[in-house]
DNA sequence: ATGTCC
């Protein structure tokens, strides 16, 4: 493995070595880097995937960098359109993990915290949250389902679930085309009926207040104003999606000897694009993708619901819908790559023609979710993105593993950690793992990136009050 | 992330 070496301001160099085909890149301060071992999986994991046959460098680590199933979380990796692979495991096993930000005209001060306790239970009460968990649209599930996953959030807009505006400030409008139902398996449509519930681990919906705005211009496209109330949802595809990128590593990992690619381990198993099997991991992964993006797509409704019952409210506009766990076929230096995002999120710059309508002035807001009492961010993409495929960070990456996390967390740790902000904890001991000091500080993440001017910072935004999903003890 | 090992 080559020597992970400092180009300038934080930026590092893996440089092309051995199998390595690229160099790989990362965007690291001191403080992130020292929290970095030499020789660590996540560096190795990089170089595996510097390997693969037909990938476009650099393979890019972002600042949240940690080790995932074959690509790190906080990773991208480009592959030619033609004559490259795809990987089930570069996208990761929650496809289409993603973030949805709802704006309110709502001043945060006015509501007291009886109150935002009352939209939490409403919340709660329609929400089934944690690992499993079952949809309160049965109906849709059952008889909805192909079209959800065929037309994603678009489908549920026709029928009344949402609004046209809503779409629009979607990634690519709330449908990714391509979907192809026969392409999943059996095993894995059963657990559609998981739509419309949040999950568990770093899934999250949380109320907050819109602290600090740095770009006003932007935030004014993005209909944000300091001290409002806004809402954040933060989930995936749910066991669906885990089943598909399962069942497509395992049938990956099998034919890729037949197109003589050497693995280095199952978690990057991976076959032509256009090869039957990669086609079809396309066809599958777009149903998951669809699904996760109807997934939020009822969940804004049912948020919508529950403060018309508590507030008698429901003007909660979306600001951006965008996936950080997805591979999407785009054009960049002037190649046409598909470009694999593992924990990293889509940011184009102003004026790309691939920006919804309403915001091909500043570009489209990505949108990065802190954990529990950290910050959220909303970013925008630059010219200067374009070295990491135009994209930007997806959270604050850890830096204790789920195990370590819940044995050296303290309670007093956590009580602190958490401050004033309400938690729907149920036993303390379950959010552990999801405690901030678990996570690497985010605005040294976001600041790696926005001080090398690879993202501009829109707004930064306080929690209030989080539901995250917990088990029964 | 995940019916946290069919």
């Amino acid at each position: 493995m080559p020597k992970l070496t400092k180009t300038g301001h934080n930026r590092y160099l893996l440089p092309r070595t051995g199998a390595m085909q690229v160099d790989a890149l990362l965007f690291l301060n001191d403080a992130l880097r020292s929290q970095l071992a030499e020789n660590s999986v996540e560096l190795q994991q990089l170089c595996d995937a510097a390997a693969l046959p037909g990938v476009f460098g650099p393979v890019v680590g972002m600042p949240d960098i940690h080790a995932g199933f074959g690509l790190p979380i906080g990773g991208i990796m480009a592959t030619r359109a033609h004559g490259g692979v795809v990987s089930a495991g570069a996208v990761g096993m929650d496809i289409n993990c993603g973030v949805r930000l709802l704006a309110t005209k709502i001043p945060a001060d006015i509501l007291d915290k009886p109150t935002l306790r009352a939209l939490m239970q409403a919340i709660e009460k329609r929400i089934p949250a944690g690992v499993g968990g079952k949809s309160r649209h049965h109906r849709l599930c059952r008889e909805g389902l192909e079209d959800a996953l065929t037309h994603g959030a678009r489908g549920l807009v026709s029928k009344g679930y949402g609004i046209r505006a809503d779409l629009d400030r979607c990634e690519e409008s709330g449908c990714l085309s391509g979907a192809q139902t026969a392409a999943v398996s059996a095993k894995a449509l059963q657990r559609a009926a998981q739509l419309s519930t949040l999950g568990g681990g770093n899934h999250f919906l949380e109320m907050g207040i819109v602290e600090i705005i740095e770009d006003e211009s932007a935030a004014n496209t993005f209909g944000l104003e300091k001290g409002m109330l806004t809402v954040l949802i933060h989930t995936g595809s749910r066991g669906f999606g885990h089943q598909i990128c399962t069942d497509y590593t395992e049938i990956m990992f099998k034919a890729a000897k037949n197109y003589g690619i050497h693995l280095p381990g199952k978690g990057l198993a991976a076959c032509p694009t256009d090869s039957p099997e990669g086609s079809n991991y396309l066809a599958a992964m777009a149903c998951a993708v669809n699904f996760a993006f109807a997934n939020r797509q009822l969940i804004t409704f049912d948020i919508r619901e529950a403060f018309q019952e508590v507030l008698g409210e429901t003007d909660l506009a979306v600001v951006y819908d965008v996936a950080h766990n997805i591979a999407k076929f785009e054009e960049h230096f002037g190649e046409k790559l598909l470009v694999h995002r593992k924990g990293a999120t889509r940011a184009l710059p102003p004026g790309h023609g691939e920006n919804p309508v309403c915001y091909v002035a500043t570009g489209h807001p990505a949108i990065v979710p802190g954990s529990m009492n950290s910050p959220s961010y909303v970013l925008t993409g630059t010219e200067a993105a374009k070295e990491s495929f135009c994209s930007v960070n997806h959270g604050a990456g850890r830096v204790m593993s789920r195990s370590a996390a819940k044995k050296h967390i303290s309670r007093e740790q956590f009580m602190s950690s958490v401050g004033d902000v309400l938690l729907n904890t149920r036993n303390y001991k379950q959010l552990l793992d999801e405690a901030p000091p678990a996570y690497k500080n985010i605005n040294d993440v976001v600041d790696t990136l926005a001080d090398i001017g690879l993202t501009k910072i829109t707004a930064r935004l306080q929690p209030l009050a989080v539901i995250k999903g917990q088990g029964d003890d």
